[in-house]
RNA sequence: GGGCCGUUAGCUCAGCUGGUAGAGCAGCGGACUUUUAAUCCGUUGGUCGCGAGUUCGAUUCUCGCACGGCCCA
């Protein structure tokens, strides 16, 4: 039957209860239990014990499947806690409702009410004594046993798959959950939550192409935020000393399995630490999470095991690189060396390119996707940094640590720069890049440094990519099972 | 942006070397008062993603496009 006329089919039925005075959309509706209340409530009793239950239950959700003997049925009802089996009898409910119940189809909202009983293969049903049509559904559900498994819809149709298969369910729960237990440890530790601007005049604290909007009253193009770092720290400047943030970013790049043009970070800001508490911070919110979620520090991710017992690996990109490759140290202390190795990986890199820039190069090609167990991967180049503090011992360091886990960037710190004539000339670095034709380098910001010269405490902060860490809690393999509705092109 | 794969009924899928499409579920009609993928009988339903080309004839072969997936950049 094709689509016209299964939805004209539904059509007629409609038409039939409006004649009969039916309110296919009615609003006076309560509810006294769920699913869940009831199940948990008397799952364990017997039908001896049931019978002694007086109480009426009236509840409400989708009808999820009819299993029909002409004068008597069992239906499921699935509500936002799971689902329980409703029986309904001819002889029990009467001649009118029970020709109502007949005309009801699966996928429409119901209410029904009546008292608990078990039946003989065990199971916990309701004895509805009433039951009414709540909204009608005038398009039929994917199909029961095989569900929805199409990709594509299941994306472009969030609601279908959130009906339908409940493992998506869960995992939403899931995502909650953990940015749940991300907000109570960073209350804990006396970290206050914030909000600030999604639109900027200058779209910084990270390099990546901005997507760009523009403000008709007061004339001006403003910029969707790359990152919300800026303002944090002006934050960290007006004595907050301790801010966190939860919420999206926009990055006008390409999508895969990893990247969504708008996902969601965490940034907070510790002022009076190092990059070295925070990494000590970052194994203590994970393996708290890990805790809670698991009650392990062990898990699986797309079959491998990740172990988050602390202390985890530490290693500088130079490190990383001599440990995970055979290269000779001294490639990595000379820009012509480097060039040159590079260049026989294979890598397209430019002739003049800066000693740091070709690390980094090096680096994402020979380490990153080697690192599976958690590592803070630390001293990164200046030139790939530029609002991070330089090291004390080598200033074409930083004081900054990815961490990887399963070969994936999953957070990014560094020990603040705060220093406003630092902070210029780095700004200054990379107009120089942006003219050389790198579009993700980062802006000038003079609002920015004017603040910071008012004084910025010693401080470190800290993005975490809450995406990318519910995948890892999550065991999906795609950023977009992860996001309710993930960026799709128009159909 | 490149490579590979996919797109057939509302859903899940078959469809061979080219001869105008099938199943299960859902739907519809019927039987059935403890089933749970209920069962049994009957039955409707298709722009084979879109557009060209080759051919007497294209769901099938070729090319282009759209959308999606995976991998690479």
């Amino acid at each position: 039957m094709g689509e016209n006329e299964l939805l004209k089919n539904r059509k007629e039925k409609i038409g039939s209860l409006k004649a009969e005075g039916i309110d296919l959309y009615p609003n006076d509706v309560t509810v006294n239990a769920t699913t869940k209340t009831i199940l948990d409530r008397f799952g364990h009793l017997d039908n001896d014990a049931l019978e002694k239950i007086e109480e009426r239950f009236s509840l409400a959700g989708r009808l999820m499947a009819v299993r029909s003997f002409g004068k008597a049925a069992f239906l499921n009802i699935q509500d936002r806690k799971g689902k329980i089996q409703v029986y309904i009898k001819k002889n029990k409910i009467g001649e009118k409702q029970f020709s109502l119940f007949k005309r009801l189809d699966i996928g429409d909202i119901i209410f029904v009410a009546g008292r608990v009983f078990k039946t003989k293969t065990g199971e916990l049903t309701v004895e509805t004594d009433e039951i009414r049509l709540l909204a009608k559904a005038l398009r039929p559900l994917p199909e029961k046993w095989h569900g929805l498994t199409d990709i594509e819809t299941r994306y472009r149709q969030r609601h279908l798959d959130l009906i339908v298969n409940p493992g998506v369910r869960e995992l939403f729960h899931k995502r909650s959950r953990i940015i749940q237990l991300i907000r109570d440890f960073m209350q804990k530790m006396d970290f206050l939550e914030v909000e600030t601007p999604m639109m900027h005049p200058v779209a910084g604290g990270a390099m990546a192409k901005p997507f760009k909007t523009y403000h008709n009253t007061l004339g001006m193009d403003l910029y969707l935020r790359i990152a919300p770092e800026l303002y944090l720290k002006r934050l960290v400047v007006g004595g907050l000393e301790r801010v966190f943030e939860i919420n999206r970013n926009f990055r006008n790049e390409g999508i895969s399995t990893f990247h969504n043009p708008e996902f969601t970070m965490m940034e907070f800001y510790l002022a009076y630490a190092t990059y070295q508490d925070l990494m000590n911070m970052t194994e203590e919110l994970f393996t708290c999470i890990s805790r809670e979620i698991f009650d392990s520090l062990k898990f699986h991710y797309q079959e491998t095991e990740i172990d988050l017992t602390p202390p985890w690996q530490r290693l500088s990109v130079k490190e990383s690189i001599i440990k995970y490759s055979d290269i000779d140290p001294e490639f990595l202390e000379d820009r012509k060396l480097a060039v040159e190795y590079a260049k026989t990986l294979g890598l397209d890199v430019k002739e003049d390119e800066s000693l740091g820039k070709v690390i980094m190069v090096i680096f994402e090609e020979l380490v990153e996707d080697k690192l599976i167990q958690p590592t803070f991967i630390t001293s990164y180049p200046v030139e790939v940094s530029p609002l991070s503090r330089k090291s004390v011992n080598d200033d074409h360091f930083t004081d900054r640590f990815e961490l990887y886990i399963y070969g994936r960037e999953i957070a990014n710190a560094f020990s603040e720069l705060n220093d406003p004539e630092d902070q210029r000339k780095r700004f200054i670095m990379q107009l120089k890049e942006r003219k050389a034709g790198n579009q993700e380098a980062h802006e000038m910001d003079e609002n920015y440094i004017r603040a910071l010269e008012y004084g910025m405490p010693p401080t470190a902060g800290e993005g975490i990519g809450i995406d990318r860490l519910v995948m890892l809690f999550t065991d999906s393999p795609s950023i977009r099972d992860v996001i309710l509705f993930p960026q799709m092109r128009k159909k």
